[in-house]
DNA sequence: CTGAAAGCGCTAACAG
DNA sequence: CTGTTAGCGCTTTCAG
């Protein structure tokens, strides 16, 4: 494995000049550079990234901190997250979080901290204060996703408008008898989002002059196991089901929707059943839902935190973004069935 | 962010000492060590990854190489490798490549050589020769996961003892007249896959006589549609329709059975279904399947990677080690209704 | 535009 | 058991 050195004297050049030469910075002409990359190419040299750390202070290392990996919305973040780090020629340092304190701190107290990262991104984190103040004081470039932090920048959905735009949606249709089924607090996500969905589902209600009690609103895991659940314990008793159905997250509303088939009731002639997400399922199940994009999400963060990087000084204008959203309409909604008798 | 120096003044030692005290190489009395980590706590210090890995040539770090992130069992793989190697004190840098050649190159060029990991732990990776050549080359231990890799060892479930299985189960329930779901061959997965569980289904069905032609066998993609596709093709015609079908995933599985439920064709009454994964939704669907651990298999592939790391000269005694199976009965397969009339 | 020299912060002999 | 010393491989002034 060959060194600086070695291509500095068969490029016939000093070390510095290779350097120079390799990184783009500083003044090279045209043709010591030509003749530096080709003696490096030959060679097969590459920079020892530890070596160039140590003195620059960079390691061209971005952490990311995330709950969980197996499940779509995380998974798409760091699938969007690690495609635009690449791209960008930083690497991805992975650090998957449960909500136990002992794995926390040890991200937090010795990982994150040995310099081994230029920046962080924190996915869904609910974090405390101290964390956070740990986080701010490596005085190193931090974004979040989903989950507003306190003192951090961070994107997300605007929870409140996507449920507002989903319920409405429902309205719209002529539903009067509508359910929301959001997720469970302690469970999954943090619960901001639940939280925040289930305003914008009574906003919405509240702004068409629909009344609302405790049981218009229910809560589940954030899969398709919970809203399966939840669909056969609310339709079960004829009495009590809606005309239609919010689900805070696709998979709780394909869920639902398994329910409803099992028990004879047809989507969308019986019950209207809308999402949030834009799950690669909610096609095949004709799923109408409000798209929200996590590898997006995940994108901007790393230009957040890249930028920072680069330009040193700049910080983002507001301490929160919102990803855009759209709804996409799909046949497990129609006008509820006019009343017989 | 003080240093090793402000640790050995403070503790009144030479930085010699702190470096064996904190890293535990070397004799240090343990009084020493005591004064020493107090040093270096009440100051905050942490080694700096870079300076030390300038000095060591070890980084910490592992490489994983994976090819998707959003999909269960390359979820399940990264979640096991991640923790099994922040266990171990080692940190991992994600590398999701496609099976495009750019993306590839990129990675195998230029990421992984900047001496950036002591290891590549690499999955269901389909590589050249020539890419083979080029991590052996870099003297790294190396792993693979799920396909067999030339010259790398690595660890995956014995596919063809688990569709044999899986298939056996069919046979012994009775059934005959089995169709096999297998995988794309140029997706998704490395086609030895496909391969490998179809032939131990023919194995299966060999050994019992069975005869079978090219329609015992279909090949869509790995995942719920996939299967659903299929499923309303294969038993859209009643006449055509097999008694049993062993897909060769559970989201295959699992979208045949969405693909009879909509059909009206009852399951296990009519058709029953096997897979092999033990997928997440698998238990919601009652789905009979030959469970694997992806997870598992992740944490094997570190063992070996660090324990080559650790213990200079050992290697694995065999290329490959398959990891455990079993076959996971649930409700979705019965034996075949008597013929009637 | 290029070279020489001085470290970046740590570890690994080697003496004591 | 501990200190001294010499780098690890690069980047960055600072002169030319």
């Amino acid at each position: 494995m060959s060194g600086i050195e070695d291509v500095a004297s068969l490029a016939g050049v000093s070390k510095a000049t290779v350097s120079r030469a390799l990184s783009g910075r500083g003044y090279v002409s045209v043709e010591t550079r030509a003749k530096v990359s080709d003696a490096a190419h030959r060679l097969g040299y590459v920079v020892s990234s530890s070596a160039s750390s140590l003195v620059t202070g960079r390691t061209n290392n971005v952490g990311v901190i995330i709950p969980r990996i197996n499940q779509w919305f995380f998974g798409s973040i760091l699938e969007g997250v690690e495609r635009a780090l690449l791209d960008r020629g930083y690497d991805l340092m992975l650090y998957n979080v449960s909500k136990t304190v002992e794995e926390r701190s040890k991200v937090f107290e010795y990982f994150l901290v040995r310099k081994r990262v230029d920046a962080v991104i924190a996915v869904t984190l609910e974090i405390t204060p101290a964390e956070t103040e740990r986080l701010v004081g490596l005085g190193k470039p931090i974004a979040g996703i989903g989950g507003p932090l306190e003192g951090i920048p961070t994107v997300s959905i605007d929870d409140v408008a996507a449920a507002r735009l989903a319920t409405e949606h429902l309205l719209l249709l002529g539903h009067r008898d509508i359910v929301h089924v959001g997720g469970d607090v302690d469970e999954q996500m943090d619960f901001h989002v639940h939280s925040k969905r289930l305003k914008g589902f009574l906003e919405a209600l509240t702004a068409a002059g629909i009344p609302h009690d405790e049981n218009s609103y229910l809560a589940t895991r954030f899969d398709i196991p919970g809203g399966y659940r939840v669909g056969k314990q609310l339709l079960g008793d004829p009495r009590r089901r809606p005309t239609a159905i919010f689900a805070a997250a696709d998979e709780v509303a394909i869920g639902v929707i398994l329910a409803a088939r099992e028990l004879g009731i047809s989507v969308p002639d019986d019950l209207s059943v809308i999402g949030i997400d834009n799950h690669p399922l909610s096609d095949m199940f004709g799923l109408t839902t409000v798209e929200q994009r996590p590898d997006l999400q995940g994108e901007h963060a790393v230009d957040w935190v890249i930028r920072q990087l680069e330009q040193p000084g700049w910080s983002p204008d507001a301490g929160h973004a919102f990803a855009p959203t759209r709804l996409v309409m799909r046949s497990s909604t129609a006008p509820p069935r006019p009343r017989t008798g």
